[in-house]
DNA sequence: GAAAGGATGTTGTTTTTACAACAAATAATC
DNA sequence: GATTATTTGTTGTAAAAACAACATCCTTTC
């Protein structure tokens, strides 16, 4: 998010922003869902859970997020009156709050740094955007083989080989398609048999097969 | 994207942002997949197909879109350099096109709309990326039951009422959560013989339930 | 290098889904 | 208003996935 400012101007940056770092204990409140915020949190250090209760009051727990991650963009820069998530310190935890509105507004004294933040927030949106697609891509396949080719291709694509790894652990993988790791690990041993791929832990080669000609 | 530009202003603006108005016949490519884009299109009339080709070689629509809709931008803003995808005129089409350069960079004359047009596309992102995410929510889950479950406590939530109506049919409702339709109706009648919700058409209503206590 | 812990692969069973074919209800067309 | 589509609900069957329990391999730790 503050990519392209150095170091140095931060100083400067954040108090122009109303930035303020903030510290929770584990299980305390951030935002409050029904509630309004216009706030963009960055979390430093600790971990926070992004929480929504379902209609019979369930609760269930959205993402984790770690150091670096950012939470709120979404809902300011959509202007979101009312948040439809909670978010809780999982740990304890420290937060960086900065008011989207003061990002958005082109302060009236010399700080020059509010086109780049926007830039750099509509990248990051664009980017979010992009990844959230391609997981819509591959979880929407009705089998888990269909999962598992939709993903290995795009990655595949993505490393312009047929040869690549992944960043997944197999229990990981199979969270990210939404299927049983056991019964993703053995699909994977049918399709290695059948001659479709061959793994070497999280290294995949995908092999060219005469299709229907 | 336009929202908030008066419609006599467009004439301003349009040439400003050096948009061009292109027509292609059914069957004519738009956007060449790995190939490099800027800009960002808009439907004006017909409809459009992002298709993309898997490793094998099986080409897939992944959206069509009709006038109104937007595509590229994401790819535009996170300034990816070749795009993973294709765009194909679906039907006769008329599209505009608009460098995403010229939107982002501050023009030298007296043109004062680029602030307005960031903060819509920054607008644009974040709702998609709210629809996408929780679309995520519903599609992750494991059972048809659950599916619903989750969709339609969304929409109670957003309609701020146990009744509501959803803007689906049956069959979009199932295309959306990625179940097969008939399991879906079948489902649907087991939760409302269960008491858990009615159903009239669209118009849907979830029932409290008594819980574990 | 032995022991412990974690990750991964395998197998059998139960549950759930997709698929297909059809009936019933609703909407559209003439 | 009769006829024709279209949408929705139902049922049975085959296929697939989840689940559970366990074996094997790999890594870490002492």
């Amino acid at each position: 998010m503050f990519a392209g400012i150095a170091a140095g101007e931060m100083e400067r940056l954040l108090p122009c922003l109303g930035a303020r770092e903030r510290s929770y204990e584990k299980g305390e409140m951030i935002f409050q869902a029904e509630a309004p915020s216009t706030y963009v949190g960055i979390v430093l250090s600790g971990a926070v859970d992004v929480v929504q209760e379902d209609f019979w009051g369930n609760r269930g727990i959205l993402a984790r997020l770690t150091p670096g991650d950012l939470f709120g963009e979404a809902f300011s820069c959509a202007q979101v009156e009312k948040l439809p998530v909670g978010v809780t310190a999982a740990e304890d935890v420290a937060i960086l709050l900065v008011d989207y509105r003061r990002i958005a507004t082109t302060c009236t004294s010399a700080c020059g740094f509010h086109a780049r933040l926007i830039h750099n927030m509509l990248r990051i949106l664009a980017e979010k955007n992009i990844a959230l697609t391609q997981k819509i891509e591959h979880v929407t396949r009705r089998t888990t083989r269909e999962k598992l080719l939709s993903y290995l291709s795009a990655q595949a694509r993505r490393a312009r080989s047929s040869a690549f790894t992944i960043p997944f652990d197999r229990q990981a993988l199979a969270e990210y398609l939404a299927v049983d790791r056991s019964a993703m690990s053995a699909e994977l041993g049918r399709m290695r048999r059948e001659g479709l791929l061959s793994v070497e832990k999280n290294r995949f080669t995908l092999h060219e097969k005469a299709r229907d000609f």
